[in-house]
DNA sequence: TTGTAGGCGTTATCAC
DNA sequence: GTGATAACGCCTACAA
């Protein structure tokens, strides 16, 4: 009979305040009973360090909520999934949820797997930020985010990315540009597909770029996409910059193509002549020469958003599923405003 | 009799497939047993689409291994603990387990209360970022990162701090800096008073910063801490460099700090007399004029290794406490090989 | 109001 | 090898 630091049980309590084990679960979730017995029951807490194994209440209780969510994003050690994350934790917290995070690094088979491991502990519910390839939603209630899902009308929170590329080009425009290149990532990425739209739709009829539009082709001298990473950013920009007739401004369309097409304009020496407006706001932007002017995201609302969609599902929102639209803000800071 | 739709439990499975419930239990627990019986019961998990309940599993296990452990940062939105929590996800994935983040926003009674839902869950473990007024570890395995905790003997991870200073200031110092000025952050946070004492043990014996520094006493011409985010960083660091007798050169001994020092030699017009070394890595750092020379850590690095002393333990090391110690690198990209 | 008993979904210990 | 049975820690009718 091994005095084993074993975890206190409400057995335990109750045997040390001498009631029974329904008394001590009733008191512990919150029913006052008689004054006396409470006392004696909290004091046995107190004396014991018992805490309640949330996994056992769970199994029993006629909710079998687990106060617990699920989150998948793509890296966790991305800055703009880390906020969107923090947003997530942020609500769950408020409603004494806990938050489990995967990464599935883009990978449909274990974005899969991980939905299993993470229903398998019985989360009340999803927030994926899905992948390529992503499968129709779980058995658990799920709100997709920054990217709606593929096969399934679900509840999903967007940024406003066709809204946050025109504001980009109108602004640029307005600053007499004309000829305006495009850097974008991998264009099966709704955002970058979004952001693409856009850029496009904001173009004059007869622009270059559109020219042939219509036969589903653009004028590579403007627009590159499908740039995976900052240092082919870099390469696609001091292309496009080298060449004939080449873009007054650029837009880019993500975060490392931004920083790519940075460092592009510096080896050129071109920072201060052609101008540029990034999507999404990087830490230092303001401190560059030019300061770099962006059309920023504001991730952690997106995740406070997802969460709370969720979370209303979870409280029996039968409702339609619905779509939330999260607005971009242009941050002026010297490079989108340098005239052509 | 409502046709719900229920969880499939085993009891369903075992039903379907004509077996009894133990025969099902052991063939999902990896038991081959009468292969005519593991296909039936193979065949009735994939009709009912049955997925094991992990938690209930749990409960009953003898080992009582959830699976799951949980990461507590100060804040998972912030690029630094984003990138530990990845480190950790990823070994923590290796392993089969899941990971719970959750954030204490540097405040001990929320970090405490955290710690508990989370033990409350019953994971495996704990990898914790502490705060100042940290309680003793909870009743489980528990690793420290980035910063040991106050009041134990516990296993540590952390960054070398004291090492990454004493080469950021031998740096400066090699390339002819004398007058070398600090500025740093909380000071009762542990990476800040060890960068603060790399900074001092580097400076030659008669050094005005360390004049006073056996009466404790700091040369505040030249020594700023326990500045709070970039715009204290950009005051601070604009009064240093307009005093009498300025600096040549500065240490910025966090993020934010750089930020903010960058910032103030901007608007002074000194980024290209002045030398700068910051401790960790911003991206765009390089994209900056000039370059921003900084003593990279390596958080991925941080949060596997964590995981990885956790994971020890909880197969049952029971060795002494240890710490370990990951280094860091100097990257040089220009503001810091400014000569005096 | 309190105690008793049954069960949530699973695993472990036995007989068979 | 398989199958009945008793737990794991807790909640919740129901009876007292």
């Amino acid at each position: 009979m091994s005095a084993d630091t074993r975890r206190p049980t409400m057995k335990d309590v109750a045997a040390l305040a001498g009631v029974s084990l329904s008394t001590v679960s009733r008191v512990v979730n919150g029913d006052p009973g008689r004054p006396d017995l409470a006392r004696r029951i909290q004091d046995a807490i107190d004396l014991l360090g018992y805490e309640r194994d949330h996994t056992a209440s769970t199994l029993r209780r006629t909710d079998r909520a687990s106060a617990s969510i699920g989150l998948l994003v793509a890296d966790v050690g991305n800055p703009f999934f880390a906020a969107v994350a923090r947003g997530v934790e942020e609500i769950a917290r408020e409603r004494g949820s806990v938050t489990m995070v995967a990464s599935s690094d883009e990978d449909p088979a274990r974005e899969r797997e991980l939905a299993t491991a993470l229903a398998a502990r019985r989360v009340d519910g999803l927030v994926v930020v899905p992948t390529d390839g992503s499968p129709g939603p779980a058995r658990v209630p799920t709100v997709f985010v920054d990217r709606p899902p593929r096969y399934a009308d679900a509840d999903t929170v967007l940024t406003d990315n066709f809204g946050g590329a025109v504001a980009a080009v109108t602004h640029l425009r307005a600053h007499g540009h004309r000829r305006i290149g495009f850097l974008g990532d991998r264009s099966t990425l709704h955002t970058a597909a979004e952001r693409l739209r856009g850029y496009l739709g904001s173009l004059p009829d007869p622009s270059p770029a559109r020219t042939d539009l219509s036969s589903g082709r653009l004028d590579p001298s403007l627009v590159r996409t499908d740039l995976e990473g900052s240092a082919a950013a870099f390469d696609a920009a001091c292309a496009l910059l080298r060449g004939d007739d080449p873009p007054t401004a650029l837009f880019t369309a993500q975060n490392l193509i931004t920083t790519g097409a940075v460092r592009a304009l510096r080896a050129l020496g071109l920072q201060h002549r052609v101008a540029l407006v990034g999507f999404d706001d990087l830490p230092l932007a303001d401190a560059l020469d030019p300061g770099l002017t962006v059309v920023a995201q504001q991730p952690v609302t997106l995740g406070r958003a997802a969460a709370r969609l969720l979370f209303s599902r979870i409280d029996g929102d039968r409702a339609e599923p619905r779509t939330e639209v999260v607005p971009t803000t242009l941050v002026v800071r010297g490079s989108g405003e340098i005239a052509r």
